[in-house]
DNA sequence: GTCTATACAAAGATAGAC
DNA sequence: GTCTATCTTTGTATAGAC
């Protein structure tokens, strides 16, 4: 019972699609080519054909992992009553300031966003469920606060959990192409401001 | 005394330039090419190599062009003394909600962002170089405001100027792709509770 | 300044041998 | 599953006529 019926599941496979992901976060879709996975893989382009006929199904595949792996990071992390608010949004924060750490690597669905009419039709709605998937999410964890007593009753949930998430989204992007020693340390503890108490 | 001595003037250069900004604002500039700015402007694309000979001086002529248009706006803006710090940060946000405004198109330094290690290294400062701008346009507005007592001294015009400038671009970037009515008015009012005195 | 024609490389993709 | 070989299309760019 996979999950992704589609997505061929093999060892090749998968490292076929972390170097695509990598690929993707560092390059973006439109500007790589099966010749730049096969010489990192050390396979023809044509083998990797054999595992993902069309460029769009191996796109989509990147999406789906990248994303499988991340929920499934959240949803943890969501489950812990123990956990305050605070230390939640740390958790939340945690793989953004690791993309930040490591050099000329964004957000793959940041990337993806920027070219998001260049990217066949069939992956653009797995972009927009991640994001609603983080969006979600931070809401969430804004209205648990809320119902715990650690984030004020003037926050509205949906506007500032878009806002962080743009913020972070944007401080990855900007980090990138303009540097900023710390710029993410400092942007996440702004926006902490949105809604931690006073 | 042209301000961009390699950057043709002509009344054909003009538009292609309109066209390629409007092109990468949309689909990127590693997903677009020649033959769609033929197909806009009805001449063939042998004709555009004789305006721009390298599509890089195309690219490096809509940064510049996009940016004049920016810094001329803001630094009118930034000249007005009249202006409270509020009306200041409206008058900044204008052309992002004009942006969020038209459908499918984000800032095309936020585009280029998004791909720039595809992006010739020619390309690059440019980009580099209108972030900087902005975070320092931000970031001089809350100097001005903590001076004129519009804003709380308790404000680090460094980081909050790079975080209202993160969210606004990865707020046209998540709206793009994901939609949300009226996302970017309330990303906008969100960051204003970063400064606006109380 | 724009055209036709063309060169050249790269991309996505398929066929068939092994 | 991977290979070689090949096809087709597109992209960037140049040459030379008008």
């Amino acid at each position: 019972m996979p999950d992704h019926p589609k997505a061929p599941q093999g060892e090749t496979a998968q490292r076929i699609v972390a170097i695509a992901m990598e690929l993707i976060q560092t390059k973006g879709y439109s500007a790589i080519s099966y010749q730049d996975i096969s010489d990192r893989l050390g396979i023809r382009k044509a083998s990797i054909h054999y595992h993902f006929p069309a460029k769009t199904d191996l796109g989509i595949a990147a999406i789906e992992a990248y994303a499988a792996g991340l929920q499934s990071y959240l949803q943890e992390v969501a489950g812990d009553e123990r956990l305050t608010t605070a230390a939640l949004f740390d958790h939340y924060c945690g793989p953004f300031l690791q993309l930040a750490a490591a050099p000329d690597t964004i957000c793959l669905c940041g990337a993806l966003a920027g070219e998001i009419l260049a990217l066949p039709k069939a992956m653009r709605p797995s972009v927009k469920a991640f994001f609603e998937m983080h969006e979600a999410w931070i809401e969430a964890m804004l209205v648990r606060g809320v119902a715990r007593g650690e984030v004020s009753p003037d926050v509205d949930p949906r506007r500032v959990a878009r806002t962080v998430f743009a913020a972070l989204q944007g401080a990855l992007l900007v980090q990138r192409a303009a540097g900023g020693a710390g710029r993410l340390e400092a942007v996440v503890a702004t926006i902490r401001t949105l809604f931690a108490a006073p």
